[in-house]
DNA sequence: GGTGTGCCTGACAACGATGTCAGGCATCAT
DNA sequence: ATGATGCCTGACATCGTTGTCAGGCACACC
């Protein structure tokens, strides 16, 4: 039989060989080739050989698929991770520091990209759920994320990153979005400002609420009366944010400092600044941190979050729940960081 | 017995619901319910419903890795994609390409980073193999990459990216590399420049090689003695190429324009330049484009790539392999791209 | 010699699904 | 009435592996 299917696979794809194969060809059970794979105890070093040379000569290897499919607990050794855009900076970092954690435990990582697309996110997730992923990583988008209620309370792995979830309880990691951009408004109104610009992402996106939160409460808090203060929101995108930009410095009393919620309105920002001969003499704080961003004239300031650690606490609430961990959700704050450069240190015109 | 499950698990893990809960619920058989999942014909439009309707109830999900246990032909819709890092912003671009071509098609990538380590490679390609990937797009990095050939004969589709593999014969999507140093060589000998130098990286990276290759030939080609030009190699990240650079300029005869081979070298050699204000003197042209790349001052001209098309080439070619695409295997060559700011065309001093 | 104790080992069912196939039931032509 | 023809449907084996369990064998102890 053997010989008759190598001969018909001859030409085409020769299939695979299972441990029937390897059990076979080593002369021993089945199972005896299955406790070998695993390593597991009670066999004799003669048959582990004499298995082992078998496996090695057909290049047998084992299939996870099938075996999970009988093991208790059904493991997968396999999580998703659902970014905005694998392709983001903030986002990829995050994916790297978890693929370091969970690469330990010889867990692999789907990923995948959202775009800000409530219904992508749904059928990602149904997409790995059908994978029967061991756990979900996610980057929510969609208005709630209650619809992952029945897998959460049979007791799969969530945690949320970046946003936290609408609709249901689960573990969340996140940066201190408001406290950070309170620390922005301080750094430039302790350097003299008190016409400082918000410019702000799309509202639908909880961060950006909170950053826009943040940042005006400090305003208030320090005597400069909100309704004052020059805000442009809905930025999504580098040209949004310097056609926004630009038309705020050309109108009336422009603002001396300028706080941009997000790395790509920052970069709008700084175009406009540029083009208008300011990037010396306007202030600006950025929140995300940015590769050459010290080597922009001046180099530019901003509030830094720490993907790699937020990746890495994902991870590891993922295995902590993964294990068994059967605690109340709960949501982890990474502290942002503000970093000073010089765009930020700029101080209004006398 | 149903209810009995239910209670003894209502305090726990509550287990998933199979094709015969629904089938049970429904009152149909088991494989009916494998064909409204399916969306096969030959069940009444009756029928259907009552089965949607259970599965609803149920919150039931398809078993994506028992069902291809038994199907023909065993498709998993998953792929692996194995990257330098996937933090690196060229490789993350690949990966979203891949990751729109292939969604398409509902297929999942697994995503891993190799940094460039060729044990971690062969590792990932069998931790890949294990969950039974539909295929294999993999930068490779090991000295050979002979120890697929089982794999790749028995008809797993494999695509290599960015290099080409050595010790087998399979598909291949990579950048024009020669040719676009030669480029890169062809626009600072037209305005004017003969010192040039070369920054490079590790030379056991095929491409580094390519890139080095492509230039000193073009020098070669123009009259300029190769012995003459400056090289520095084995350069990998920013502080080795920042300080090569600096000793460079400090020598006698200093060259009037340099050429880097790769990102990061590139990130060195601006700081050197900016550290001893010669951003404006010394002309400058870097392999890979980069973010604000346009912003430096002056701009830095680059030899562009085009990971978004190398990623889109690379899905495609998988996709057609799966397909049953049994054409010899192929190298798809990318053209890069000049990108001209304004650092490539400084001319060198009287 | 009988028996208990470990240590190895393999037969068998099961995991959750799909392929195969045969059977039941209308409908329709003869 | 009889047989042929389709359409639905479910029983059963099977995919590649692991859990369970019982059996065989060697050794030591009484």
């Amino acid at each position: 039989m053997t010989t008759m299917s190598n001969r018909y696979q001859a030409e085409g794809a020769k299939s695979r060989p299972t441990m029937r194969h390897v059990a076979a060809l080593a002369g021993v059970g089945i199972k005896t080739v299955s406790r070998v794979m695993n390593d597991e105890p009670g066999v004799s070093e003669a048959t582990r050989q004499r298995v082992l040379g078998a496996s090695q000569q057909l290049n047998y290897q084992l299939d996870m698929a099938a075996g999970s499919l009988r093991r208790a607990g059904r493991q997968t050794l396999s999580v998703g991770l659902l970014l905005p855009s694998v392709a983001n900076p903030f986002s990829s970092e995050i994916h790297r520091a978890m693929e370091d954690a969970l690469a330990a435990r010889g867990i692999a990582v789907f990923a995948a990209s959202l775009d800000d697309d409530a219904e992508r996110e749904k059928a990602l997730v149904t997409a790995f759920l059908g994978r029967r992923v061991d756990g979900l990583v996610l980057t929510p988008i969609a208005k709630s994320q209650a619809y992952v209620i029945p897998e959460h309370s049979r007791d799969l792995p969530i945690v949320f990153i970046d946003r936290e979830p609408v609709g249901i309880e689960a573990d969340a990691v996140v940066t201190d979005n408001a406290v950070g951009a309170a620390k922005a408004a301080t750094h430039l109104i302790s350097h003299g400002h008190t016409r400082i610009a918000y410019m702000g992402d799309r509202t639908d996106i909880q961060t950006a609420r909170e950053r826009r939160r943040g940042f005006t409460e400090e305003l208030g808090r320090a005597g400069i009366a909100t309704s004052t203060v020059p805000v442009r929101e809905g930025l999504h995108d580098e040209e949004s944010a310097r056609l926004a930009t630009l038309e705020l410095l050309r109108a009336e009393e422009p603002p001396t400092a300028i706080f941009s919620s997000q790395n790509l309105v920052t970069f709008g920002v700084m175009r406009a600044l540029k083009e208008l001969g300011l990037n010396k003499r306007v202030a600006l704080v950025g929140f995300d941190d940015f590769t050459l961003a010290d080597m922009m004239e001046p180099g530019v300031t901003v509030i830094a979050q720490h993907p790699d650690r937020i990746g890495k606490l994902a991870a590891e609430r993922l295995l902590a729940r993964i294990d068994g961990d059967h605690g109340a959700a709960q949501t982890y704050v990474v502290p942002s960081e503000l970093i000073t450069r010089g765009s930020g240190e700029l101080r209004p015109p006398e």
